[in-house]
DNA sequence: GTTATAATTGAAAATGGTTATCAATATCAA
DNA sequence: TTGATATTGATAACCATTTTCAATTATAAC
């Protein structure tokens, strides 16, 4: 909430509602599912709202954006520093890591195909410990 | 066309001249720009069309569905075994690389986290050669 | 503490990409 | 050639996300 206000933007009930649930969540969520999860700290709060303030929560740094293969987007925390994401593809539990050693590699292809390379984007998908013995979904 | 039709999947003009735009773009495109460039070989075919043969091809394996920072899909003809995308973010030109040696990484996250993991996804961004020197847009 | 101002909110409506419906058409096997 | 069935295109439906707008609220100035 600090590096909200930092940013130049007031301190809500809603807002502070929809920062606890991001950062209190082991997993992926998408709006619906903080619309829901908000209510419960903040009954009126509205799905606008909702969309509002995820958008400002990304601009600032707060949280991520996690594309899924359907095209909708969900929400994370933002980890430390420069990490990629571990999703499960049945609860969409999400840790990072890091140790991807891929700076030599983007360098080599950035020269031999005369590309500017600004960024990577890694993820790994796969079941989780508690869903292994469970059913499947997708990303 | 082969292999779609091994698929089950009968042979039409509408089918034919999308995947011949696919087959021979350099960048990666969306249903919209599918459809614009397929109605120059094919007229009458409509938006619908556009997108049950996409569906089918991406489920055939013949191309790719590229995820894009605004939840929309781009699609390209797919590669030989598995490779990787590198895109430029200002024309969408986009290139196969491989070499990654995400192998190792993946089995101590697997054991570190108790994940099995199934996936991984990686795409680079920057621009192109032909791109660098004008402006810039996004993913 | 009050007040003024501008940001924020929620409801409803609009938007835009994608999907379902359905009658007409075209493919392919017989 | 014919018949069964997949495919097509137009229209309408769908659904996640955005826009609009009047009412409310946080913050800074008093």
């Amino acid at each position: 909430m600090e590096k909200l206000q930092a940013s130049g933007y007031r301190l809500t009930g809603p807002r502070q509602a929809v920062v606890e649930i991001l950062a209190e969540s082991q997993f992926t969520l998408d709006a619906a599912q903080v619309f829901v999860q908000s209510r419960q700290n903040y009954p009126s709060i509205g799905l606008v709202t909702i969309y509002r303030t995820l958008e400002k929560l990304e601009e600032v740094g707060l949280i991520l954006r996690v594309h899924q293969s359907n095209g909708c987007h969900s929400f994370i925390a933002a980890p430390q520093g420069h990490q990629h994401l571990l999703i499960c593809r049945a609860c969409r539990r999400a840790e990072y890591f890091s140790g991807d050693n891929l700076a030599p590699l983007m360098i080599t292809i950035g020269e031999e195909r005369g590309f500017s390379i600004q960024e990577h984007w890694l993820q790994l998908f796969g079941l989780c410990a508690l869903c292994q013995n469970k059913q499947v979904a997708e990303d």
